[in-house]
DNA sequence: CTGAAAGCGCTTACAG
DNA sequence: CTGAAAGCGCTTACAG
């Protein structure tokens, strides 16, 4: 069994020789640089060819001090990081961009802020990486200055609250959460509460803003609102918590389709008919959302397309040293059969 | 703002330079090698790091062929991907041991199987990785010929079915499928039915025997099987054909959570009571597996453990060059709610 | 349009 | 125990 890794590797010295050529010529024209003529570039492409020369990442690496990589570094505890397969689709997004182009994706998963930092200064000390993606953005993240210092191009997933230099590439899902309460509303409700995400994101409180801008909007006040931190297991307290109350809301909008689908779990487990005596609302339509019963009534997010724009924003930043904030269309509301008109009682 | 980028780097040569020897000793020191006094080495970590000097990852990777990361290739649709814990949780246990080492982890998601592998060639041929790991086998899997012929080192997810060079990181999921159904006939349930994953994957099929040889056991025949490709919409498509059958089961043996949820949701859209009327069982043990209602009686799965000795062993194999086949503890039965005594009707 | 040379920053025999 | 040199395989000014 013949292992490439023995074979003697074809260099374009090799390449350089049998076209009769210096090796910087052979360069040019691999790398389709102006300054070669048309018939000495099919020479050397055709030598290259038939010797199956195949460039060297490494050695490019090192001369051009590029790394043909993307990172993306993200911080949360593996459990709840299952649970939501934002990721999986948005590195699958990104992919469709990258692998035609030759680039490989560069993943770490860490448990912590400090961590994550760390991770990015050794990414970049390390030359792993042309770039990164910043994703979850929070409340004054730290992320930003300190990757502007390392001079690292960036894209940011959403706008942050702060300036930056980056380009971002955001979807805006205060309209789903305005749409999902205008929907209950319709249906009838008016006791409609709201299980928020962490008010460290910033997609956390955005939704939450969103949320009881529409209740004022609709003469409702606020709304009852309960902070989590996005996890399946303070969904489901959330939800235990709203439905111990003596006077118990007949919907609740939640922030994200894990912790709706753990509170509909809640609601059964309490005798709490789902969407007779309580409707129930998500955020981001992962797969899961059709398959519970009731399917959840949600927002749809598109994170491959988020994946494939930001892949898309960030290469181009890189190549041309700059690129415009993209804003992909907002996340609407898909309705299903986790709420309905509440029965009175 | 100063970037980092563009402060001229540290070399080896300003260190050897400082410190008044030769460039291959520093690189002897800084590399613990043998052949260098204890003071000589001492001197050198010394000007190293008051110079601030840091290694060139590119340059280490040109001159030693070698490239400080390893790859994971997952062909699978990114939204049953998205569905599917497995792997945030394995890769989240490869950081644990790749981070402290300063190694990477270069990820692709590839929509099908010739693309999977030629990510894998390509991977070789750019010298991206110095190893890869194997997940979710297959029978007959093109992958080990075309691995072992690359000459690339890697660890299987499993025991391949046939000759494999690659150590191999197993965990015995029959068992925990053998007590699943153990655990039904004690509950008193006769008609069990299997919803089985993929007979093209290795462990599809190996929860599917051990699915017959444990109902066999019971003296209740094969049971009843259903075939799926592991998705949640086949998973939910085979629960609806099980409990539309004159003579339906009083129990069904998930070969994965998501497709137990799916089921759970069916039979409740279809008003059969979980698990009054069908008793369910998963396997995986997922986080949702909690918060559903009923709670899901499954098999836990570890995967941040798996995760973690494959990628210790995939180090020992490129490291020393051989290692050997590791036997993780195998899956348990977690008993909840979703499975009980059938009641008569 | 083309060539010869230096350089990227290390590692690794080969000498002493 | 230490040094001087070649080499990894490219890219990139600099000349012509």
């Amino acid at each position: 069994m013949e292992s490439t890794r023995d074979a003697p590797r074809v260099t374009i010295a090799d390449v350089a020789r049998e076209a009769g050529v210096s090796k910087g010529l052979v360069s040019f024209a691999l790398n389709d640089r102006p300054g070669v003529s048309a018939e000495t570039r099919a020479r050397i492409l055709q030598v290259a060819g038939t010797l199956g020369w195949t460039p060297s990442l490494r050695a490019r690496s090192l001369s051009s001090k590029r790394s043909f990589a993307l990172g993306l570094v993200i911080a949360r505890d593996p459990e709840v990081l299952g649970s939501d397969p934002f990721f999986t689709s948005f590195i699958a997004g990104v992919e469709t961009i990258l692998a035609p182009e030759g680039l490989a994706l560069v993943l770490s998963v860490v448990p912590d802020e400090p961590t994550e930092l760390q991770t990015y200064r050794t990414l970049v000390t390390d030359g792993r990486v042309d770039g990164v993606f910043l994703s979850d953005l929070r409340r004054d993240d730290a992320r930003i200055p300190c990757l502007a210092e390392l001079g690292l191009p960036a894209v940011t997933l959403g706008r942050p609250d702060q300036p930056s230099p980056f380009p971002s590439v955001s979807i805006d899902d205060t309209d789903g959460v305005a749409e999902s309460v205008r929907h209950l509303v319709e249906l009838g409700h008016r006791r409609i509460a709201h299980v928020a995400g962490s008010p460290a994101m910033l997609h956390g409180g955005r939704r939450r803003d969103a949320f009881s801008a529409a209740m004022s909007a609709a003469g409702l006040g606020n709304g009852q609102i309960v902070e989590t931190d996005f996890s399946i297991a303070a969904g489901a307290d959330a939800t235990r918590v709203l439905l111990s109350q003596p006077e118990r809301p007949t919907a609740i909008v939640f922030a994200s389709d894990p912790m709706a689908i753990a509170g509909i779990g809640v609601a059964q487990e309490l005798g709490v008919s789902v969407p007779d005596q309580l409707s129930i609302t998500g955020f981001d339509d992962i797969e899961f959302a059709r398959y519970v019963y009731p399917a959840l009534t949600t927002v749809g997010a598109t994170p491959m397309v988020w994946g494939r724009t930001a892949a898309t924003t960030l290469l181009g930043l890189i190549r041309t040293g700059s690129a415009a904030d993209v804003e992909l269309p907002a996340a609407r509301l898909i309705i299903r059969g986790s709420a309905s008109s509440p029965t009175s009682h």
